[in-house]
This record gives structure tokens, sequence and C-alpha cells, in this order.
DNA sequence: CTAGTGACTGTTT
DNA sequence: AAAACAGCCACTA
């Protein structure tokens, strides 16, 4: 397979569960800045045995970009990050300043309030 | 080789 | 807020 697909895959796979990324930031982290969009093609072409988690790579908006012709896999993209308690506001949208994943900052529950 | 396309993003209307 | 534009670059026809 193609090596640059296998940098995707890695980052991808250090995403912590509860957490989203996006794909420029994955492209920037795989060392491949402004290559938001080969992300998108490493995760279409993903190899069926590979088991990453491709559901908690979203767009810069915070929203499940949209692939060609598909309603279904939106859906089942959300069930599966609203598992692990990633919440979809109101509109459809991830607030990426709560769950997005900055290495830097401390991974781990969010502590409610107080 | 040229053109079109896209699981994208940031800026500008 | 939403749509259009302009960069972006591997892949396919």
């Amino acid at each position: 397979m193609n090596p640059l697909h296998q940098r995707f895959y890695e980052v991808i796979a250090r995403i912590p569960k509860g957490r989203v990324a996006t794909y420029g930031q994955i492209a920037a982290m795989a060392g491949l800045p402004r290559r938001a969009r080969m992300v998108g093609q490493a995760l279409r072409s993903t190899p069926e045995g590979l088991e990453i988690p491709w559901q908690r790579v979203v767009n810069a908006q915070g929203t499940v970009s949209p692939r060609a012709g598909l309603g279904w896999e939106e859906g089942y993209q959300r069930h599966l990050l609203e598992e692990e308690g990633v919440v979809f506001n109101a509109r459809g949208r991830i607030d990426l300043e709560r769950f997005g994943w900055d290495p830097d900052r401390r991974p781990g529950p969010r502590r409610r309030k107080s």
C-alpha cells in the first residue's frame, strides 16, 4: 500500500477514544501539511482488515464530512462517536474545543464543571 | 501529458 | 449563515 497512507493510519490510530481530529490536523501531524484531502483518500481506501478509529476523523467544522451518495454511513459514524462519549450539538456539530484532540492537552475524561 | 475530481481548509463574498 | 473561490495534490480516465 501507499506508504503515505500508512503514516496517516498511524496518526489516526493514536487518537484517544472519545476525541476527534480534523483532516488537516492529521496531515500536519503526519508531517504533510496541507494534505487534508489525501487523508480523505487514504481513509476511503482503507484496507478492510485494518482496524483504525476512522470514525474519529471529522472535518474542520466539527461535522461528519459528506461522502458520495451515502446517508447511512453518516449516521453510523455519529453513532460510534456518541458511544465513545462525543457529543453532537443541535446543529449536528462537535465542539472541537472540548472533543478535538490536542496532544498537548491532557487526555482522559473531561471533568464536568466545578 | 491534460483534465476532472474529491471523507479538505481558509478566505471572501 | 451559506455559498463561491482559490489553493492543494494523488488518482483516474
